[in-house]
RNA sequence: GCGCCCGUAGCUCAGCAGGACAGAGCAACGGACUUCUAAUCCGUGGGUCAGAGGUUCGAAUCCUCUCGGGCGCGCCA
């Protein structure tokens, strides 16, 4: 709709003369009584032509009169355009939907091969909440992108090569001599969560005692290897229930297996983007507007993150080819933006390819406190928990309800009441009351000779223009990687019909076949709507 | 100290390539179930858009400063 509107502007602007691109906005006006529809362009093109906007809009008026798609258009305002879309129009589209859901909502796009990587938590403890909003919206990101028509590729990445690993083998083997009656504590920085203690009885089940004869280095070894399979597989599995899937998980161990981090290195060297300075390795980022040079191995020999997080995305970009890569990142991570993006031109990669997402924090509260999380200290709330007690769709709904950069309130007491408080269920309902009907019908009712213009009360002319406008809410939030427009779309359409319900009668009316016509689509499209969020749509509630 | 983000109704947030009287949900208050599920609907109250300047015919939106909050600034990971 919006798009058969834009062309008649753009032809207005041809019939002036005019070809390039112009700034205007095509836009729905706040207050109802301004229609369907709005345009600034006569605001827009003013300064131009030299004519007072007033006089600009009627010329469009006398242009685009004719069009049967609207049964009214005026001028309003400092010189707006509103559109009153004609009835008939708004039926054609629903027909349109009806026809092949798909089809209609499916965004014209260039197919490209993207990769979107997220959580990629260490392996050193469960999933928290936090974690849980990263997961939600790098997995609907994916749903979205998928549905518009790209080639998607999801992706978890593991730090398995780093001092943290180390330490988590170390404070699962200072669990495990526990265990053994040996005095000892953990270190300051250790790991000081429970769960070691059963991964620690675990491996005593395994090895007996046996690990204290081996030399320490080897000991502590199989227990990072033991402890970080045990956590991975947890981490799997909650993200199974939470209904995220990974096509790939891959390990960071592997790029230096590889020597994919050396080569890096020595592709930046040949580019002379390297030097060195006091015994280290650096990559001088601040070519490309980074702040300051970049140690990528340091003075004792050891490499940082960043250098195997240069021959990462080298991988991703070069080796495998990626038309896009999205990386979804922890707000906390924001001074690392710049960095990657230098490290990405420096490739030989625009580094408008590559779209880093920071999703801000979750607070956390608890009878209206909020509770501090951190891994190492075992504060958190674990993502398997909340999902237990809120259930999924509640939790993935609420992660989706708020654009990423905002921050998210997660008060536990709240979100476990599972009233409707939680608009989730608004949603839900809206779907189970449509479905509720059919199942009621006393028998098959056909779509054929319908009239749509038997449908003339505001609350079926409101609830079909709210499917027709759920098209631009996709086009949105895949154009701003925002699934949270998702669910904006999906109240709306549930709003209205809620109002429907509530006043027209679907059972016993005479416009029955072409009420089911409507709801059939309505339903459609809510169900749409969650599979791109991943929210179950229940026959009842 | 430097840099980034933010400050909109009691609470949580939309709106921010400048435009029409500032929006929603929740909470509060008052109504609507012999009806396809009231997990719903209808109505009411509530805001100097942190503050001060500036640009503009027009600023919540752009610029500057102030105040207040969050985060990042390592040869850490």
């Amino acid at each position: 709709m919006k798009s058969k509107i834009n062309d008649i502007i753009v032809n207005f602007l041809k019939h002036k003369g005019i070809n390039e691109r112009i700034s205007y906005v095509i836009e729905y006006p706040k207050q109802e009584e301004f229609g369907d529809y709005s345009t600034n362009v006569a605001m827009v093109l003013s300064k131009r032509l030299k004519k007072k906007p007033h006089d600009i809009a009627k010329e469009f008026v006398e242009f685009a009169k004719d069009s049967t798609l609207f049964k009214n258009i005026d001028i309003a305002g400092p010189g707006f355009i509103n559109f009153y879309i004609n009835e008939l129009a708004i039926f054609d589209e629903i027909k349109l939907i009806a026809n092949n859901i798909n089809d209609y909502f499916r965004p014209n796009v260039n197919q490209k091969k993207i990769q979107v990587e997220f959580v990629s938590a260490n392996p050193t403890g469960p999933l928290h909440i936090g974690h849980g909003r990263g997961a939600a919206i790098g997995d609907s990101i994916a749903r979205i992108l998928r549905f518009v028509g790209h080639k998607v590729e999801t992706e978890y990445y593991i730090n398995d090569a780093g001092l943290q690993m180390r330490m988590l083998g170390l404070s699962t083997f200072i669990r495990y001599k526990q265990l053994l009656g040996i005095d000892e504590n953990l270190p300051e920085d250790g790991y000081q969560g429970e769960y070691l203690v059963d991964i620690a009885k675990d491996i005593m089940v395994e090895y007996g005692d046996a690990l204290l004869n081996k030399n320490e280095d080897e000991a502590i070894s199989i227990c990072q290897e033991k402890a970080g399979n045990v956590i991975l597989k947890d981490i799997i599995d909650t993200l199974k229930t939470f209904r995220v899937k990974f096509d790939v998980f891959f390990n960071e161990k592997k790029l230096y297996d590889s020597k994919e981090v050396d080569a890096s290195i020595e592709f930046l060297k040949d580019k002379g983007y390297i030097y060195e300075k006091d015994g280290a390795i650096w990559f001088k980022s601040t070519i490309f507007g980074d702040d300051k040079d970049r140690v990528l191995r340091k003075s004792n020999a050891a490499y940082t993150y960043f250098a195997s997080d240069i021959a990462y995305h080298k991988n991703k970009f070069i080796s495998r080819n990626f038309d896009e890569v999205i990386d979804i990142w922890g707000a906390d991570h924001h001074g690392y933006v710049k960095r990657m993006k230098s490290a990405a031109e420096a490739l030989g990669v625009d580094s408008n390819k590559l779209k880093i997402i920071l999703v801000q924090i979750v607070n956390l509260l608890r009878d209206g406190q909020k509770v501090s999380m951190s891994t190492r200290k075992a504060q958190f709330v674990e993502l398997k928990d909340v999902l237990k007690e809120v259930g999924v769709d509640a939790a993935r709904f609420m992660f989706l309800s708020r654009s990423v950069d905002s921050h998210l309130d997660f008060d536990l007491e709240v979100a476990k009441k599972q009233t409707s408080e939680n608009p989730v269920y608004y949603v839900q309902y809206a779907y189970a009351r449509i479905r509720n009907i059919f199942r009621q019908l006393d028998k098959e009712y056909g779509y054929d000779n319908i009239d749509l213009e038997k449908l003339k009360s505001k609350e079926e002319i409101d609830l079909a223009k709210s499917l027709i406008k759920f098209k631009d809410f996709i086009i949105k939030s895949e154009e701003e990687l925002e699934p949270y427009f998702i669910t904006k779309g999906l109240l709306e359409i549930a709003e209205k019909l809620h109002k429907f319900y509530n006043r027209i009668r679907v059972i016993g009316s005479n416009e029955i076949k072409e009420r089911l016509f409507l709801l059939n689509s309505v339903a459609g499209v809510i169900k749409l709507g969650f599979d791109l969020i991943g929210v179950e749509a229940k026959e009842k509630m």
